[in-house]
RNA sequence: AGGGAGUUAGCUCAGUUGGUAGAGCGCCACCCUUACAAGGUGGAUGUCGCAGGUUCGAAUCCUGUACUCCCUACCA
């Protein structure tokens, strides 16, 4: 006997071992099946399972099942990323605790300490995973960093260097003080902070005068090597070629020229520091200024800041700014706002620094990237997305590789002492290539995590070999992430895929939007308004958190999160649950008919119920498939809840309950039948949206296969047999009868008469039509009606009567209660007054529309028509609505 | 500054070729009717941001405008 109430807790981890220790999970690198694949964006190794992942793998774990379901050989290939700069950066804080820094442990010992860091933790998202139901393919899970993908990596990078796609040149890059680590643009966040304007007085070599800079970072003077002005400026035009003195050092910079310079700004004088600042950088390069850096690794003043060195930039400016006031060449402190770029790691601001690095050279790479996504090869969903990537890819700069770190992929660049040569190389040289002496050294510097990651769709396939796994899966189905990462990891991919599978990764790329608090901001660990879905799947169970995204999933909107909208899935699944102890218990006798369908003369004893339920499930069927296959996940959703909660069990459920509470006929036999074809249909068509109360319940239906997870998704192809059993006319007659009750219902409601009061029911036929409707279905109307005496086709005396006329298509009935002796009749006369005054309202409107010669002349003609029946069934409604009114009068 | 998205019921949001506005939650009333009180039945609630335009007819198409959010780039 089923419980009550439905326990995920008991649930859950017994059913993911009975799919994952049977095998249903794996894919086939053969198989006549048509292939279906999505590769998992790798979640970070140590890291922690967030609602953003919640979100990315329900929407994944959906498609792969669906797709397993529907016949295709579906693979979802797991991995973890080892996420450079994030995971050393935990571990170093950890090693801190202790009261060591990295560089006094070396480099190995470290590196050995973040394996231990990721053994220790590396199976906590992969279990969280599991709770969520992810149906992965474990077999093949992969690491970043494990043997295969090195190769690959070394791979690529020794491609294209020798392509001289990959260099390595002196540039300014972004800068990460406390991570001492060059970051690539993308990983600056820009932040709006009050700051300083300092103008500060720059005297002219000649002593005829000065110049007055304005800055916001006034230590920077340091590495001052020019002073710009705008050349048709008239205050400055004659001062360019002559130098002044910088402040503080005493070095003499020439006075420039440059229509970079806004006149209109500050004091239309720029202070040039290009070791420090990308657009100084810029015109350092033009004019050919002198380069000099001030900062160390670490941000601190260098021995080029003279008095300054080892100040941190703080401190330094807080020193300049002073020894500048003494000096009288401050002239005035204004408050600025302006943005200041941070390390989205580390939270520091970022410095830009002079350094060599390697750099990947985008402009062949991005031009076949972009063909692929114009000719619609590779596709957005949402399309909008397209526009932004395009937009990205035209404006792209070469992207900065390397990073000083020890977690990651090293570098396979080695340079002779001897020579000077630098030998890229797949395997460890030994030797330099140009020289041959064993005088090499590898480069200390680290990959960039997302070059990597760019590989994920081939490397995870055991690219560079040939295999069979990617002349299966490759290129891959969907790619589904955030818009947060398209440009980190998504461009690149194509990019990659491109130049080295010569195909696209995956064919659409599904973009999801981010998962907010309640009120609409992001969830961060600062803020303190994260959400862990575990917890939510310990509170609730993971098919009513898996729900709650899906039926709210609108293409590419950003996601709020709420608590008790997911209470509201769990009863939906509790929901689903009693259903099916309500069917179980009316199934213990049922004997699912071997010989199938045919065997039995099941058409002749289905009642109308049976008829209508299959005819709607048929059309719910049809729902889903057309919604998932536009990727409107949502809609697809909301058309089982509304089904299974508003037509079965609210409608299906009760009117068939006397059948099937009654004698054994052979129409009871027949609803049964359809009774646990329904549910298991239903059943199945959930699956992929909460799989483990489906696979539970599937269980213990009836007739069951192996397992849910991989039997049949219906759809109205299959099972056409069945499904054939549905009636149009069926739902017209149980339509009447829902809407007969309804009315009934609603006049016991509003006249406040309880439900354990009985009732007479008079129903008026008008229509010759429905004759018959009511008597046929004079069981339901009294059970579900709570009906004492019920008179069908005798209108009768209409006196002291609540009367409502009801309306299916073109077809009405008349419901007439006597309320004489059940209750004074105020709320009644209420009720009607109301009714009447809605009708009176949409009849002007009808008749103002249809007296309109243009709109008749020009609208079509069945919505003419449909208005004129409309307006002639609300007619005969408020007639009838008045009579009664006068009558109760 | 440039690009993108949004503004519909108290809240969160649907609304796919223009045809009298929908769901869930919340709210009100009545019900422990033998699957489910995590339930049942009924009910209330919207100048569809604002202003124009096209049209017989606009939440939907066009123009303008206000506000919100995101992204990219930034003035030293």
């Amino acid at each position: 006997m089923l419980s009550d109430r439905y326990n995920p807790n008991e649930v859950e981890d017994r059913i993911y071992s009975l799919w994952e220790s049977n095998g249903h999970f794996k894919a086939e690198d053969l198989s006549r099946k048509p292939p279906f694949c999505i590769i998992l964006p790798p979640p970070n190794v140590t890291g922690f399972l967030h609602m953003g992942h919640a979100l990315d793998h329900t929407i994944q774990d959906l498609l792969i099942r669906w797709k397993r379901m529907s016949g295709f050989n579906a693979l979802w290939l797991p991995g973890t990323d080892h996420a450079g700069i994030a995971t050393q950066n935990i571990v170093e804080r950890e090693l801190k605790k202790e009261g060591v820094t990295r560089h006094e442990l070396g480099r190995e010992k470290f590196v050995e300490k973040i394996w231990e860091w990721k053994h220790q933790y590396g199976d906590r998202i992969v279990t969280q995973m599991r709770r969520l139901g992810d149906s992965c393919d474990w077999d093949r899970q992969t690491f970043t960093l494990d043997p295969g993908v090195s190769t690959a990596v070394r791979k690529v990078f020794v491609s294209l260097y020798e392509k001289g796609w990959i260099y390595r040149g002196k540039r300014l890059v972004n800068w990460s003080g406390p991570l001492e680590t060059a970051i690539s643009d993308l990983e600056v966040e820009h932040k709006q902070i009050k700051g300083t304007l300092y103008h500060i007085v720059y005297p002219l070599d000649d002593g005829s005068g000065s110049l007055v800079v304005a800055t916001t970072r006034p230590e920077t003077l340091l590495g001052d090597t020019a002073v710009c002005v705008h050349p048709d400026d008239d205050r400055y035009r004659h001062l360019i070629g002559k130098f002044v003195k910088l402040p503080l050092t005493n070095r003499l910079i020439p006075i420039i020229g440059d229509t970079y310079v806004d006149k209109e700004f500050g004091s239309g004088v720029v202070k040039i520091t290009p070791a420090h600042d990308f657009n100084d950088y810029k015109i350092g390069t033009k004019h050919n200024l002198e380069f000099i850096n001030i900062l160390t690794k670490r941000a601190e003043i260098n021995e080029n800041g003279g008095p300054y060195k080892g100040l941190k930039v703080q401190e330094a400016r807080k020193r300049v700014v002073e020894d500048l006031k003494n000096l009288n060449l401050l002239v005035k402190e204004e408050p600025h706002i302006h943005s200041v770029g941070h390390c989205s790691r580390s939270g520091a601001a970022v410095e830009p620094f002079l350094s060599e690095q390697w750099f990947v050279k985008t402009e062949q790479l991005s031009t076949p990237a972009k063909r692929v996504v114009e000719s619609g090869t590779i596709r957005f969903e949402p399309e909008s997305w397209t526009k932004v990537y395009l937009h990205w890819m035209n404006i792209i700069e070469d992207w900065c590789i390397s990073r000083q770190l020890w977690w990651g992929h090293r570098i396979p660049a080695w340079y002779c002492d001897s020579c000077d040569h630098i030998t890229v190389s797949e395997t460890d040289p030994g030797a330099c290539g140009k020289c041959g002496k064993k005088t090499i050294k590898q480069d200390e510097d680290v990959l960039d995590t997302w070059f990597s990651s760019a590989l994920w769709p081939f490397s995870t396939m055991g690219w560079p070999n040939e295999t069979e796994t990617q002349k299966t899966f490759y290129p891959t189905t969907y790619l589904v992430t955030g818009h947060d990462i398209i440009f980190f990891w998504v461009a690149r991919m194509i990019m990659m895929g491109l130049e080295f599978k010569r195909d696209v990764p995956f064919r659409t790329v599904y973009i999801h939007g981010l998962v907010r608090d309640s009120q609409g901001r992001k969830m961060s660990k600062s803020l303190g308004n994260s959400v862990d879905p575990v917890e939510m799947i310990e509170k609730f169970g993971a098919d009513a958190l898996r729900f709650n995204f899906l039926a709210h999933l609108y293409s590419g909107k950003d996601f709020k999160f709420s608590e008790t909208r997911i209470e509201g899935y769990r009863n939906f699944m509790n929901k689903i649950w009693n259903a099916t102890r309500f069917a179980l218990g009316n199934l213990q006798d049922f004997q699912a008919p071997a010989e199938g369908l045919k065997a039995l003369p099941i058409k002749k004893n289905l009642s109308t119920f049976d008829e209508w339920i299959v005819f709607k499930l048929a059309a719910v069927e049809k729902k889903v498939e057309d919604s998932l296959e536009s990727e409107h996940f949502s809609e697809a959703a909301q058309a089982l809840y509304s089904f299974i909660w508003h037509e079965f069990c609210d409608w299906y459920i009760e009117l068939t309950k006397p059948i099937l509470a009654g004698p054994k006929t052979e129409e009871r036999a027949a609803t049964q039948l359809v009774l646990a074809h329904v549910l298991n249909r239903v059943v199945r068509l959930l699956h992929p949206f909460c799989p483990f109360i489906t696979e539970e319940i599937y269980q213990k239906l009836p007739m069951h296969g192996q397992a849910c997870i991989i039997d049949q998704y219906p759809t109205v192809r299959n099972d056409r047999e069945f499904l054939a059993f549905g009636s149009a006319q069926a739902a017209f007659e149980i339509d009447l009868i829902k809407e007969v009750l309804t009315s009934v219902r609603n006049i016991r409601g509003e006249n406040r008469i309880s439900p354990a009061q009985k009732i007479n029911l008079r129903l008026g036929v008008v229509d010759e039509k429905v004759q018959k409707i009511p008597s046929a279905n004079r069981s339901s109307l009294i059970s579900l009606g709570r009906v004492d005496n019920l008179f069908i086709g005798e209108e009768g005396s209409l006196s002291k009567c609540a009367v409502t006329l009801v309306s299916v298509g073109e077809s009405q009935v008349k419901v007439i209660i006597p309320l004489e002796g059940l209750v004074d009749f105020d709320e009644e006369i209420k009720r009607i007054a109301k009714q009447v005054e809605k009708l009176q309202k949409d009849i002007s409107m009808l008749h103002n529309k249809l007296s309109n010669e243009k709109f008749v002349a020009n609208a079509d003609e069945d919505v003419v028509a449909a208005d004129r029946i409309l307006l002639e069934q609300s007619r005969q409604q408020l007639t009838s609505l008045q009579d009664a009114l006068l009558r109760l009068k």
